[in-house]
RNA sequence: GGACGGGUGGCCGAGUGGCUAAAGGCAGCAGACUGUAAAUCUGCCGCCCCUUGUGGGCUACGGAGGUUCGAAUCCUCCCCCGUCCA
């Protein structure tokens, strides 16, 4: 995306416009973004992130690839800490208060975020800022002067406000300060547009009536929308278990992203890479046209989202892998081995000749979580052995006179290589 | 401070003395089908033991005691959550 301050402005538009739920408002935008074209002048695009969980998974990068988005687009990419606000706690879409964080959390946190969001952005293009230096400066005047600016009645017209309000559940003053202070990062950090996701959309309209306040002009309103997880129903978090964390690894990045549907697939083409809507709809049309076979155009672009974060050869290799495996059922290139003597033998029941002792290897390396598990999958024909299915727990027949090494399956995804070194071997 | 309602397996939720490891749903796992798709179908879905069987044992319905041959279900005390009134 070099080289993309020749692009027209309506180019530039339709890619800045791409994936977001609501801009507030375009025409500002554009005016906005003619007005730097002509001045030379970067936009400064604000982020801001509360430094609460430490670990990001690819919902967080949809907002901060719009920020990208700007920053390809030769902007000034600012990424702001709530250092400060951190310990306050964002109330938006809570229903309770949030905990506060310590001061030391909030920085070991940032820490981690500050390391993962370089991988998406460029760190000697970006502005990166915490909050605590204005806000830990602010002198109760001013902090009376800020609140001066706005009214009781307009904050608790937010949505997560009014419900704790209607539903009797505390909201504490300095939940109300949350949005104030947000205001005025704005205001400190001279932002012309502010980005966040669809929840964030009141926050970010204060920042437009506070900064209006200071003399500044409103900030622009770049809103992301809630990226669906990999059920393609909820919103992908990690308590629902669907998510993709950033640093998972390759292949298990790989494989999850090619469980989704055929459907989500174009949802996550548009908020998770840097395709133009163009080359996106293009995909579209030859896959409709069967000229495209959907399951890779899904592999390309699990292959464009893991380079995004482990770099193109790990997740060519990731590709590869998942192709060998799950393709072909072949085994995976690198799996864990482990070496059985004469003595770690069982003796089979019925035929008395030394066995693998397949429920112990499970349970050891971590196939099944418990021996009752080890039984059910062993009787629902879930485990091969050299691509033998398993049957009940009698143990896997060895010849005691070669050297063999065993594949062990469970399921789909879980392999051991077991090698058996019998004691005539040298 | 007063009056109610409620706490059941990862989540939701039925169950008011034995037939209940506890209905049903969701999630998850496995098998079939496939493009590891998705959807669908089938089975599983507390833990341990063995001779893997309509096998044996243990633990579980907020906590602690109690009644009973037998308790998620009845009683007592305690903890927690919610609603209404003040």
């Amino acid at each position: 995306m070099t080289g993309s301050r020749q692009r027209s402005l309506d180019e530039q538009l339709a890619y800045l416009r791409k994936g977001c739920a609501e801009v507030i408002s375009e025409g500002e935008l554009r005016e906005r973004l003619a007005q730097s074209q002509q001045t030379g002048k970067p936009l400064r695009v604000k982020l801001g992130v509360d430094p609460t969980a430490p670990d990001i998974h690819l919902g967080h990068t949809v907002v901060l690839r719009k920020l990208k988005h700007f920053q390809d687009l030769g902007h000034t990419a600012i990424f702001l800490i709530g250092d400060f606000t951190g310990m306050i706690g964002d109330p938006s879409g809570r229903s309770a208060t949030r905990p506060a964080l310590t001061r030391e959390q909030v920085l070991a946190n940032a820490d981690t975020y500050k390391k993962q969001v370089f991988k998406l952005l460029d760190p000697h293009k970006t502005e990166v800022r915490f909050n605590s230096e204005w806000l830990a400066k602010f002198t109760g005047e001013d902090l009376i002067r800020l609140c001066s600016r706005y009214t009781l009645a307009r904050l608790i017209e937010r949505d997560d406000f009014r419900s704790r309000l209607r539903a009797n559940q505390p909201i504490a003053l300095h939940e109300l300060l949350y949005p104030m202070l947000q205001a005025y990062d704005s205001v400190a950090l001279e932002a012309d547009v502010e980005l966040g996701g669809t929840d964030q959309k009141f926050n970010l309209l204060v920042g437009r009536e506070v900064q209006r306040s200071y003399g500044q002009p409103a900030q622009i309103a770049v809103l992301t929308p809630i990226l669906p997880g990999l059920d393609g129903v909820q919103r992908m978090s990690k308590t629902l278990h669907n998510y993709v964390g950033i640093t998972d690894p390759p292949p298990e990045m790989f494989g999850k992203l090619m469980s989704i549907s055929d459907e989500l697939m174009w949802s996550y083409y548009e908020l998770l890479t840097d395709l133009t809507p163009d080359e996106i709809s293009k995909q579209q049309r030859e896959v409709k046209a069967g000229k495209a076979h959907p399951r890779d155009v899904k592999a390309e672009l699990a292959r464009r989202i893991v380079a995004d974060f482990h770099g193109e050869p790990a997740a060519r290799q990731a590709m590869e892998e998942f192709e060998r495996v799950f393709s072909r059922k072949e085994l995976p290139s690198d799996i864990p081995e482990v070496i059985l003597k004469r003595a770690d033998l069982i003796q089979n029941p019925r035929t008395r000749s030394p066995a693998l002792p397949i429920v112990r290897l499970m349970l050891e390396h971590g196939m099944a979580s418990s021996r009752a598990e080890a039984d059910r999958l062993i009787n629902q024909g879930a485990v091969e052995i050299d691509r033998q299915r398993v049957l009940l727990r009698d143990g896997y027949h060895v010849k005691d006179y070669e050297d063999h090494v065993f594949a062990m399956r469970v399921g789909k995804r879980r392999f051991l290589r077991i090698r058996y070194k019998s004691p005539n071997s040298s």
